[in-house]
DNA sequence: TCAAGATGATCAG
DNA sequence: TGATCCTCTTGAT
């Protein structure tokens, strides 16, 4: 589930299962056995994320940069670590635990530099406390490309994936399809610290939850609605289903290349 | 057994 | 905008 909240969850296991310690670093898969040979051995230093992108820091200034991508996965489990199974781009071993990469769009090793250039063109991430909404705001406002699709542009704001986006312009009962520059100021401000709260809860829950039942008696008395992402959601891949606050169909369309959800009647276009 | 689809992003045209 | 890559799971055949 690779959004904001999945890598800097991700980043703090990296650090609590080998920070400080000596790894064994392998390419079980071969594709980054160049890269794993150059870290093997050395001394992990700190894991931080940045948006959707996962960096591990060694003692001796190297850099694993990660991206799942779509179908990406970090997996940890308990040394001494088993054969590898599948296709393990990336494999770590530490003293107490291990963790295999698999299916992930990006797995490099970079430069301080070149990873200050990776994080300095993301937008503003909801999971940091030192995030510009204003400039993402600026951003968003001279443009006429629709919402939904801002909202996942990476340089606009980082971390933000199809989930959030779906739920928070449910929660905003804005259409995903309303041009940027006829988002108001303050329809913004309410989105963006909606976003900070349910992406600090999904790092907190390890999994993202947006329907509000106390803000919504009316959904209590509907049937179950936890998606098999594993949250609870209004709309994210629920097409066809009824929305769980006025009972309206939820709708889907592609737009830029992937999903889109939202409720027609909670929604509406102005 | 096989095809489709998935929470992402890039590149060519 | 469509093709492509990465891997695994699910559902259809």
């Amino acid at each position: 589930m690779p959004e904001g909240h999945t890598l800097y969850r991700l980043a703090a296991d990296i650090e609590e299962s080998f920070g400080g310690e000596a790894v064994r670093v392998s390419s079980p898969q071969g594709r980054f056995a160049e890269g794993a040979a150059l870290v093997d051995g050395q001394i992990v230093e700190a894991a931080q994320s940045a948006g959707k992108h996962l960096f591990i820091r060694f003692v001796d200034e190297q850099i694993i940069h990660i991206h799942l991508g779509l179908i990406g996965a970090l997996t940890f489990g308990d040394a001494p670590a088993p054969p590898a199974v599948g296709a393990v781009r990336l494999r770590i071993e530490g003293s107490r635990r291990y963790a295999d990469l698999r299916g992930a769009m990006v797995c490099e090793l970079v430069t301080t530099e070149a990873m200050g250039g990776l994080v300095g063109q993301l937008g503003a991430d909801p999971l940091r406390p030192d995030a510009d909404p204003d400039r993402a705001y600026e951003r968003i406002h001279r443009s006429r490309k629709a919402v939904g699709a801002l909202l996942m542009d990476q340089t606009v704001l980082s971390g933000v994936g199809n989930v959030y986006r779906s739920e928070v312009l449910f929660r905003a009962r804005l259409h995903p399809l309303t041009p940027g520059q006829r988002v108001t100021r303050r329809r913004w401000n309410a989105i963006w610290d909606d976003l900070v709260e349910l992406m600090a809860e999904g790092v907190r829950l390890g999994r993202i939850d947006t329907v509000r039942p106390e803000h919504e008696p009316e959904a209590m008395q509907r049937p179950p609605r936890v998606d098999d992402h594993g949250g609870e959601v209004y709309v994210y891949r629920r097409a066809g289903q009824q929305c769980h606050v006025c009972g309206s169909m939820v709708r889907t369309e592609i737009l830029e290349g992937r999903n889109l959800f939202w409720c027609p009647r909670c929604q509406r276009r102005r």
